[in-house]
Order: C-alpha cells, then structure tokens, then sequence
DNA sequence: GCCCATCATCGTAATTTTGCGATATCGCAT
DNA sequence: ATGCGATATCGCAAAATTACGATGATGGGC
C-alpha cells in the first residue's frame, strides 16, 4: 500500500479494518472469537487447514488492525475488541446504508 | 488467493466484500455512492487523487466483489447493490457483536 | 537439568494487488 | 467522416499478501 496524498486518515483506517478482514480464514477466526469470546491459538489452528505459523500470522494481521487483542489469561489468548467491532456495525448501517440508498429509485435499477 | 480446502463458500464470500472494501480510495467511492446514490466514473475521478484508469480498475473490483453495479441510466453511472449493504450490516451486528462479545468479563481484559 | 507443548518470528517462493501510461471503444456533436 | 470527451482494458513494474517449513523463545512437568 503506498498511502496516497488526499486520503484521510478515517478512510485509511475503514480499509485497514477491512483489508484484515478481506480473507476467509480470518473471517473464521474472528466469528470463532464472537462465538466463545476468547480462544488461544491452539484452538483457531485446529479449526482450520492451515499451519500453525499460517494461523500465527493470521492472528498478527488481526492483532495489528485492533480487531482482536490478548486477553488477561495468558499469552496466545486473544478476544475481539469490542470497540472495533461497534464501528464496524456504525460503518455499515450508516455510512453504507445512509437512508436505503439504491432501493430502486431514480438512478438505480431495480 | 489459493483457495484452501476446508473454509466454506460462506466464509470466502465474505472474506471477498472485504477485500473489496480494504482499500482507502474504494471506501470513498462506496461513501460517496451511499451519499450521492449514484456516480459516473468522472465524478469519482475528480473526487480521488488517482488516474483515471487506476479509478476504473478500483470500480472494477467493486463490481466484482457485487458491492456495486451498474445503474439504469447510462454506461459508467453505478450505484450501490442494496442486498450486499444490508448483508454486511446483518454481518457486522450478529456474527461480529452477537451478544456484547469480550465487553471485560471473564477471559478478556477490559 | 532436560524434554515437551505452545506460540511467535524469520526466510522464502508463489501469487495477488496497486497504480500508471498507453491504447482501445463508444456515443455524440460538428 | 472526423474529432472529442468519457470509459474500459491491456501490459507492466513495484509492492504486498499468503502459505510454508525451519527456527527461536517460553513455561511447565519430570
């Protein structure tokens, strides 16, 4: 990524969220974290067909959005941040859905 | 992407919107399309500090990703699909926040 | 001490993404 | 027909991502 001039901050942001977020293994690690609110990396390596420095990696990317971070029980224990996860929820209802844009109206089809 | 074996067509279509949303021009053209309900391509490529090609190609992978589409008015006029909004709102509530998820209790620090 | 399990990091190869200029394509006015 | 404005696509180089095995690091039993 070579940060442009003339994009914000808050965009650069939106995109890093979502960029973490853009591969399937992470979208199962994260709804796992949603489902049991907190699991170690053992746990995320077996869910998945991936190796365990594959899924170490994962987590990282994870980690260094602010999606998820380490809990208070012990290293390699990691849980969703719950800020993140409510702007997420914010972004989409409103940002992308500001008042049911292309519902069919005038511009759009149907 | 290599496509792995064992992560669900579920989770592949998701990881996809996000990628498509993880760049910080692609998040402005979909902001802008939410407020405006419909753009042509100039309008967005005098709106970003990009080339017009480079432009046309972020469209592009928008459009792939089913996030946005053509509208009814002329070739190059797009506007947001309304299904794919509202998935990735019903995403963001109930499998990011089903239940206020690592809000400090037992297992995430606060 | 010494192993074992668990996890992170390093190094690497293959693939993908990103941005650009150059080059089509298409519709419309002259 | 010719030219123009607006888009899309192609080809390319630089950068980032992805996955893996190998290698550190750390903590707990024996």
């Amino acid at each position: 990524m070579k940060a442009i001039e003339g994009l914000t901050a808050e965009e650069e942001r939106a995109a890093a969220i979502f960029r973490a977020l853009g591969n399937p293994a992470r979208v199962r690690i994260v709804a796992e974290l949603a489902r049991r609110r907190a699991c170690v990396t053992n746990d995320l390596v077996s869910m998945l067909p991936l190796a365990q420095s594959t899924v170490s990696q994962h987590i990282k990317v994870l980690k260094d959005a602010g999606i998820i971070r380490g809990s208070t029980e012990a290293e390699g224990c990691y849980c969703l941040d719950p800020e993140v996860m409510r702007w997420l929820a914010t972004f989409a209802y409103d940002i992308c859905c500001p008042d049911d844009a292309c519902d069919g109206g005038p511009g759009c089809a149907p």
